[in-house]
DNA sequence: GTCTATAACTCGATAGAC
DNA sequence: GTCTATCGAGTTATAGAC
């Protein structure tokens, strides 16, 4: 199974409206600086939250100057947060995507999904948890901006869900009420587990969300 | 019911080991300064996480200077918000309690549960989260002393809903795993609830947790 | 597009009078 | 215990050469 770092590694570089970015059909083609800089953001975000990551740092670890952060972000930090949740969105999408199309089973698939987030936080001690959520959190009453694309995310999040659901037989209503409950329940199971440094929080998670879907199923 | 606000305003000031706070017996006294700073300290942090929130600004909230907060937490800012997490711990599992206590059924007591933080949460326009998340989340791999004492209030707000748990007859480990998802859920669908300014989750993971331990219940 | 320099500001923390 | 003044470091953001 692909851990989230490595879906990082290999995410197409072109796949968020690179204005400077590589043409596609070449291969493992090197990252141009703006998407050098939302990875790092986006990256340093998710660890730190957004006030206590600065700009400085995202410039230094995107191998890029302070000027071409300003270049490319001319709206400054904010901007650059949005965009940073708008990655963190399309990795977690990524995830998601691939483990339910990879299973059948919708119950199976839910613990293979705890089962990778769990392998994600404890690969990075306990470091890399939701790609937006730390983000968000601290800037929810604050930033609209960066408040509606993190709530943009977890919609997005949720309709991949509820199509894995309707899919497998779940009625329309259910569905995406079910769907709602299982990302609340991912993103507090992997909080917890992030807090506690233990992934009991997700592995029983898996187990309890495994259960309340079948209940939905077997009718 | 009591909404968070109310329950914050309410709590002893003599609660937490409070050196200089009023002595006990005397009905509704002014707190202290150092209970004040405590206060404003948990307040903001809920808000606005750790990076977030200036000492400046909670020397200011709790109408005290630069320099008492200095001299009741010579650890600074740090020590600050430990002491912060500590009263979110002790705040919540007020909460916890006394809706537990006051609801037989413990079905019921979960919906009476989401519902009052689905309340606690339009009432202060989406800005008051769970009081400790904000902080514990942007410190978590940074700050050990403020992550051992949000893991510590998990814990023990997974014991409250775990002896609920027993008490109505659900078997010893089953009680325990099921109040870590309980809790998990909790959180994660306070969070998302919060993000996208929608007290939905909160409803749906009320129905949900009610259907997850009836069926523990039942046998 | 990339780089350096710096302006303007806020931060946490300390010193010392009272 | 309370207050004011301030230090040094770090912050976002901008200006302008190349």
């Amino acid at each position: 199974m692909k851990t989230r770092a490595q879906h990082r590694a290999t995410t197409a570089p072109s796949s968020a409206g690179d204005s400077a970015g590589n043409s596609p059909g070449a291969p493992a083609e090197a990252p141009g600086t703006r998407e050098r800089i939302v990875r790092a953001a986006s990256a340093l975000m998710q660890r730190q939250g957004y006030d206590a990551t600065a700009i400085k740092q995202i410039s230094q670890e995107a191998d890029a100057t302070l000027g071409s952060v300003y270049h490319f972000f001319p709206g400054g930090k904010q901007e650059l947060a949005v965009a940073a949740v708008h990655r963190g969105d399309e990795e977690f999408s990524g995830i998601l995507r691939e483990i339910l199309d990879a299973e059948p089973d919708p119950v199976a698939a839910l613990t293979a999904l705890t089962d990778s987030l769990a392998e994600g936080l404890r690969d990075s001690d306990w470091a890399d948890g939701c790609p937006v959520t730390a983000t968000a959190l601290g800037t929810a009453g604050r930033l609209p901006d960066i408040q509606r694309a993190a709530a943009a995310a977890f919609d997005r999040w949720q309709g991949l869900v509820r199509e894995k659901l309707t899919a497998s037989g779940v009625p329309g209503d259910e569905a995406a009420d079910l769907a709602c409950t299982v990302i609340s329940t991912l993103e507090g199971a992997e909080l917890a587990a992030q807090v506690t440094r233990d992934d009991r929080p997700l592995r029983l998670a898996g187990t309890h969300l495994a259960r309340l879907v079948s209940l939905s199923l077997d009718r």
